[in-house]
DNA sequence: CCAAAAGTGTTCGACATACACCCATGA
DNA sequence: TCATGGGTGTATGTCGAACACTTTTGG
């Protein structure tokens, strides 16, 4: 048994990542501005580089972590970005992940132990390397989960109310939604269960509260039932 | 300005290329016996090294001309493996491509001058590392791809029958379909066009053939048009 | 004349879309 | 009492699915 394959070349293998947030009306992106070279003072996404000892989702998991403190989120593998000089400094191949995750609970820790600061997809600034091409990646990948499967969730709090969901869907879809056929849809998918509480934030009548039902989701999704919206 | 980012780690990567082909009846791939250590004598994916010059896309190219004697065809990046122990010589990444061919036009080239044989997924035998999730995702991507696109052509000749685009579909789905819905939904795409010759191989009636109009596709994409089957 | 594949339309049901009014409540 | 957002059902059209017979011609 041989021991290397010695005569090829290695490469930096970084990892980016494209965090998904959701603040009641629009979809944002979290940037960092970057305090070191190159391009320092520029905005970029989450990245770092692949350690031997570790996979890419150990490695985009490690990285989420450690520049926002976050743990346990909705992370996946997008695509490999290899252009040669796309990074001045080294030869470096990039792969990009998205996360999403639920802003409410991690907003203020955030922004003020880390130097992350959430954009709107409209609002963000012009992003170093090829960041920008991961982005409108991500969001492509992001509308076709959404429209597949129960993903949208991970984007919200635990409960929430029918007219955030639709706002958040709305707000990955990018158009407008007629509110009756959307909650006949999400009625007939038959995977949230309504609460007997209500949330009393946004209208004086106050709006039901729901929950994903995930243990009915998988029985359904076994049983050959598949997420379209 | 600096010029490395020395302390971090650089690993090896690896292109696997799946090539999926079709030969009027069965969805195929095409496998290489291996002829080097290790698990020299077992069946593997087409594979090689990144080189430190060159890009994913020209490396899978690069690959696969160098192993199948192929140009220009369909390529597609799918997805990083990353497993730290996937490889048993030395930490290796792979990124797996999947690829489109037109068998006829190569296929005793191929068995011939390169030790290359094609097996229908039910029988290939099983392969070495992880090329056998490897399949399993390319599979699902040409699904997508298959059913979202005008990717299919790239799989039979230049001129093609209706029973034979019909056949290749089902080969892809893994299902049967109807004849004259098939037909139906393929004319209303308006995509092709029908040709003054007949096949005269498969019957004593003979059938038309068709091209797949490249030009009038973009039109129709240019034009908010969506391909969808 | 017969076998074997090619070619061709219609009907029916399901699902998506469009659309407008009453309800409950706090101020 | 009124302003604000919450909640609800029906009618129509479109698209996908099921389905069977006639045509051609080489042997």
């Amino acid at each position: 048994m041989i021991h290397s394959y010695s005569s090829e070349d290695k490469v930096l293998l970084a990892v980016d990542c494209i965090i998904f947030g959701f603040d009641e009306e629009e979809l944002k992106i979290l940037l960092i501005k970057r305090d070191f070279k190159p391009e320092r003072g520029k905005w970029s996404l989450m990245g770092g580089f692949l350690k031997k000892d570790e996979n890419l989702d150990q490695a985009a998991n490690r990285i989420l972590h450690h520049l926002t403190g976050i743990n346990n989120v909705y992370l996946e593998q997008l695509y490999n970005f290899s252009k040669v000089d796309r990074d001045p400094v080294e030869r470096t191949l990039s792969v990009s992940y998205f996360a999403l995750i639920n802003s409410a609970e991690h907003n203020t820790e955030l922004t003020e132990n880390y130097s992350a600061k959430w954009f709107t997809l409209s609002e963000a600034p012009s992003l170093i390397f090829d960041h920008g091409k991961m982005v409108k990646h991500a969001i492509s990948r992001l509308r076709y989960r959404a429209s597949n499967g129960p993903i949208g969730f991970e984007l919200l709090p635990e409960k929430f109310t029918m007219r955030q969901l639709q706002k958040l869907y709305e707000a990955i879809l990018g158009e407008k939604l007629d509110k009756r056929n959307f909650i006949n849809k999400i009625n007939s998918l038959d995977i949230l269960v309504k609460l007997d509480e209500k949330d009393m934030s946004s209208s004086r009548k106050g709006s039901f509260l729901y929950k994903f039902d995930q243990q009915k989701y998988k029985r359904k999704i076994d049983d050959g039932f598949s997420f379209k919206l």
